[in-house]
RNA sequence: GCGACCAUAGCUCAGUUGGUUAGAGCGCCGGUUUGUGGUACCGGAGGUCGCGGGUUCGAGCCCCGUUGGUCGCCCCA
């Protein structure tokens, strides 16, 4: 109602990458929360809450400053005190910060879960947004293979509670310890240094960067070199190799179907020993659904005290978009229908009954009169009533099927 | 950051080789029909054709730019 029309501007566009949500994608990202948080206090996982802004350092250092997260796709500024602050881009950088500066190592091991809005600076595509949104777990505080296990085991029940469990797959890998990790990798740079000549221009740049990132190129020029090149297996040492048999056994008892993918790698630095991923052939190019693995180095790389940790988050619009078409039951109990005005005090009476018992409720009182009822036929509930004037006289019928609708229509005829 | 395709009513879309006043379905509002009924019919509101420039007697249609979307590359959840 402004009267002044300078006072209006142009309706501005929502930034890029980012979403509105609303009815039928809104509430399949709520279920896929609802399921996490429920999952997630099965397996003793505390709620935990950190902050979507952190000193850039947090990120900038731990996740490895070569990284494309890190040197192209922060959303970082300087607030008015002059702090660089950055939109966390992950969850993991900041957990660690939080353990280190609350002293959570009082709570080690220290199981924690969480879920919320992550940014980065990408080109948007389907299952890639600006402004994103992960569930998060991570086992801080346990150099045994039992968290990695423990981890795997939860993310694999989620997906199975989701309905998602069929047509993904987790793959497994192992990147040893510090010291077997040094000797793959000097061992690849050398492999691929005697093939630079016939790498594509990607991993010629990846050679220098992240060698490793090499192994899952998607470039035909790059696969037979990628295929040709070492496994970890040989590098591995005695420790490392223990390690990995103990969390894949931890898997087999279990009963969670894996297989193991030794051209895995992960993209930020902080992983070792363990690295996973749940990928699906259904979401076009980004086919991760859920990954994550072991990052013993980084509370450590962060200032705090040697800390051993592993942890993994899930894309939640991904997740969301794996749900079968019928996951969401969004019906009401019970729908009323006013058809004659003259009704609506009794109509009334019977919405808050039904709202004050527990019943979801909607009721449709505008528009011309004989069209409410096809109005509220349309909307979907268990129980439709409508309330109007029949031989001179107030009427209620209840039309629908199923106890909702009797337990409905008992508190409706009790009025 | 690179490439391809796309942008017309609230939504999904049509719109001929460039040619009067840009259409349909759904949804919305009103009327009629039906009258324990989720039906059918009639009417109405609603459009700077994403935005800016250009070519042309004339542009929704052709050209350039720009913004956004979609899908790949890349990256990653």
């Amino acid at each position: 109602m402004s009267k002044d029309k300078s006072a209006r501007i142009a309706t501005p566009q929502a930034v890029r990458g980012t979403q509105d949500m609303l009815g039928d994608f809104a509430d399949r990202f709520a279920h896929v929360v609802d399921t996490f948080e429920r999952v997630r206090r099965l397996y003793g996982f505390k709620r935990v809450e950190v902050p979507v802004i952190e000193p850039t350092a947090v990120f900038a250092r731990s996740l490895g400053e070569t990284t494309d997260v890190v040197a192209k796709e922060m959303y970082s500024f300087d607030d008015r005190g002059g702090e660089s602050i950055t939109l966390r881009p992950e969850f993991t950088a900041g957990i660690a910060r939080a353990y280190i500066t609350n002293g959570w190592q009082q709570f080690a091991p220290l199981k924690v879960a969480t879920h919320g809005p992550l940014f980065r600076y990408e080109r948007p595509q389907k299952g890639r947004y600006r402004q994103f949104h992960q569930l998060d777990a991570e086992v801080l505080g346990s150099d045994s293979p039992l968290a990695d296990a423990e981890l795997l085991v939860f993310a694999d029940q989620l997906l199975k509670e989701l309905g998602i469990a069929e047509g993904v797959t987790l793959t497994l890998n192992t990147l040893g310890d510090a010291e077997s990790r040094d000797a793959w990798r000097a061992a690849l740079v050398e492999h691929f240094e005697a093939h630079r000549g016939n790498l594509s221009e990607d991993s010629l740049a990846r050679l220098d960067k992240n060698p490793l990132r090499i192994l899952d190129s998607k470039d035909p020029r790059d696969r037979p070199i990628a295929d040709s090149a070492p496994d970890i297996d040989a590098f591995l040492t005695g420790e490392a190799q223990d390690f990995f048999g103990a969390v894949t056994a931890g898997l087999d008892a279990a009963g969670v179907a894996w297989e193991r993918n030794a051209r895995l790698v992960r993209g930020l630095d902080y992983y070792r020993h363990t690295a996973f991923e749940f990928v699906t052939d259904r979401l076009g190019a980004q086919g991760t659904v859920l990954g994550g693995g072991r990052y013993d180095g980084l509370i450590e790389a962060l200032g705090g005290p040697p800390t051993a940790a592993v942890g993994w988050a899930a894309g939640i619009e991904r997740l969301a978009m794996l749900l079968a078409d019928d996951v969401i039951d969004n019906r009401l109990d019970a729908v009323i229908a006013v058809e004659d005005d003259s009704q609506l005090a009794l109509a009334t009476r019977a919405l808050a009954a039904l709202r004050n018992g527990g019943f979801a409720t909607e009721i449709v009182a505008s528009g011309s009169p004989r069209k409410r009822f096809d109005k509220a036929a349309k909307i979907p509930a268990h129980a439709l009533i409508s309330v109007g004037i029949r031989d001179g006289e107030p009427h209620i019928n209840v039309r629908g099927e199923g106890d909702r609708s009797k337990a409905a229509e008992a508190v409706v005829r009790a009025l």
